[in-house]
DNA sequence: GTCGACTCGGGTAATTCGGGTC
DNA sequence: AATGTCCGAATTACCCGAGTCG
């Protein structure tokens, strides 16, 4: 958060939604002071940037946070402080600033695979390691789930259109799960890779989800399993058993992808998939080359006696 | 695209189908808020041209040139239409109409808890009623809610702004509670009546609500109870002895308000607060006149032993 | 030193300003 | 009283060949 960092115009310029030769004007005007490059290049201090917007414009947020996408690349030599800005953001309920960050990541380029596990992910780490010591109140992690809710939802809005005849992927969280953040990523990961997603929700019956997949049809389902309710699988019918029915009665030609933190490597030898991942970046990986991925994944599908057809040719 | 975005004069009085200088003495006029930029052009948030149509019963021509959902098929004649169309979108998937038909009662100016009792909330009532006779899947009901939680967070970013000195609000659900649609709802709304509001997220203990009051010290409490997990609450500290402990402690200037569909009769007898209401419509009259309310509701505040102060002069 | 991406400066088209009038 | 249209001056947005940055 250096206030010297210097910007160029065209990164201010789209930040504060004004063309560059308009910036340029005010900066020649005076109205923004400004300095040069040996080669004569234009160089605008944050502070400044700061200073300028405010003047012109009464109803700013939070100081702090101007909308300056540059700010995450000036950050991005350290990683480390970026996602420590948006864990101290999300545990004070800063949303504004959360959003600042979490989009001008977006705006930058990222992939969302690299926002959802390398910051959002490794920040709600940190939460949670705050809360196993003590250190905050159990609420805060929910408000930040929350902010965090907020916050992507309206980053959905803001993903390319996908075209109509896209494949299909739908997915939900089981019954007991009412974790919805998962599903949300993922529905917005794989309608970045050009698919048209749709989390259907959380604490979705199995038989329901069968259901689902006869309605829709889709070349993807996604089954997020954060917890699982035991209690609600009786004994002699346990959840393995009626999972793996489910995945059965699945059409060939449907992948089963499974993912979430209630996914122990015991649990994963017994279910059967198409694919499970770990983070987003693994499900990255397998929509954008599934192929590859079957490969590398071959033994353990034929370990479970099932492989499916890609859902991509 | 992000709230922050700011239209021209132009733009805007093409959306709404007025002439540009009509448009922009109203400005002058302050009846809509207004920044310039260096050179002296206007500059329009769309909250605050949204709200300005709201509050003047404005129709809005061309809603899609400022980035609102355009209105294409078909108007309701009657609200019973409107919200047989709203639950069809819902139960079939349909996220863009249901986008359309809230955005659109919004902007011709309903108010927040007509939206949600007369209409999102009728919709609801009938696809409980479709599951229940088996005409539809759970998933369906689940995805309706999901569908309705996308549209309403993308609603909330296009409130207007309230100012800094505002008095706060918050509230949760509590343990065992995973909905948080009502929240969300009762956020917007106090958020439209010019309060900070801030949901704090589901299933969260009434310890952490006691230390979130602590942190926060806001005006207004809000306790969401959809759905109370009994086997949380042992026999001898049952639910309601662990709640009125709560509410004892909190201070005497904070309105601790009730609400959700898992309060009986009989629970609402026991359980201490400054108000309790079924729908919106109630809180909405509560907040605008709280001490109207508290004459009306004086009885059973003696019954309770608690009459706190109201949250608002 | 090469190279892709960015910026410079200036010109031009499009938009907006404020005011006066219908 | 309120709205819509017109106008010269000013502001902003877009474009592009040459030069700079990293």
């Amino acid at each position: 958060m250096d206030e010297n960092t210097q910007f160029s115009p065209r990164i201010v310029a789209k930040a504060i939604g004004v063309s560059e030769s308009s910036l340029k004007r005010w900066c020649d005007q005076g109205l923004i002071q400004t300095s040069r490059t040996a080669g004569g290049h234009r160089r605008l201090k944050r502070s400044e940037v700061i200073r300028f917007v405010r003047e012109q414009n009464i109803s700013v947020a939070e100081p702090e946070v101007i909308g300056l996408p540059a700010l995450t690349n000036g950050a991005a030599d350290n990683e480390e402080a970026l996602v420590e800005l948006l864990r101290d953001a999300l545990v004070s309920g800063k949303e504004v600033v959360a959003r600042q960050l979490i989009f001008n990541l977006f705006v930058s380029g990222w992939e969302l695979y690299r926002i959802f596990d390398d910051v959002i992910g490794r920040a709600f780490e940190m939460i949670g390691e705050m809360w196993e010591a003590n250190q905050i109140d159990i609420y805060r992690e929910r408000y930040a789930g929350e902010i965090t809710m907020n916050v992507l939802r309206e980053l959905r809005v803001n993903l390319p259109e996908v075209s109509p005849d896209a494949p299909l992927a739908i997915g939900a969280g089981l019954s007991g799960d009412h974790y919805s953040l998962p599903s949300l990523m993922v529905e917005m990961m794989l309608r970045s890779l050009g698919w048209k997603a749709r989390a259907l929700g959380t604490n979705i019956p199995l038989d329901s989800l069968h259901t689902a997949s006869a309605d829709f049809k889709p070349r993807l389902f996604w089954v997020s399993l954060s917890h699982i309710e035991t209690e609600i699988y009786s004994q002699t019918s346990g959840f393995t058993q009626r999972f793996n029915r489910f995945a059965d009665t699945l059409p060939a030609d449907t992948a089963l992808v499974l993912g979430g933190r209630a996914i122990s490597p015991e649990l994963r030898r017994q279910l059967r998939f198409t694919v499970c991942f770990d983070n987003m970046k693994q499900l990255h990986s397998y929509v954008v080359n599934p192929n590859h991925f079957k490969v590398a994944d071959s033994a353990h599908q034929m370990d479970n006696g099932v492989v499916k057809q890609s859902p991509v040719e």
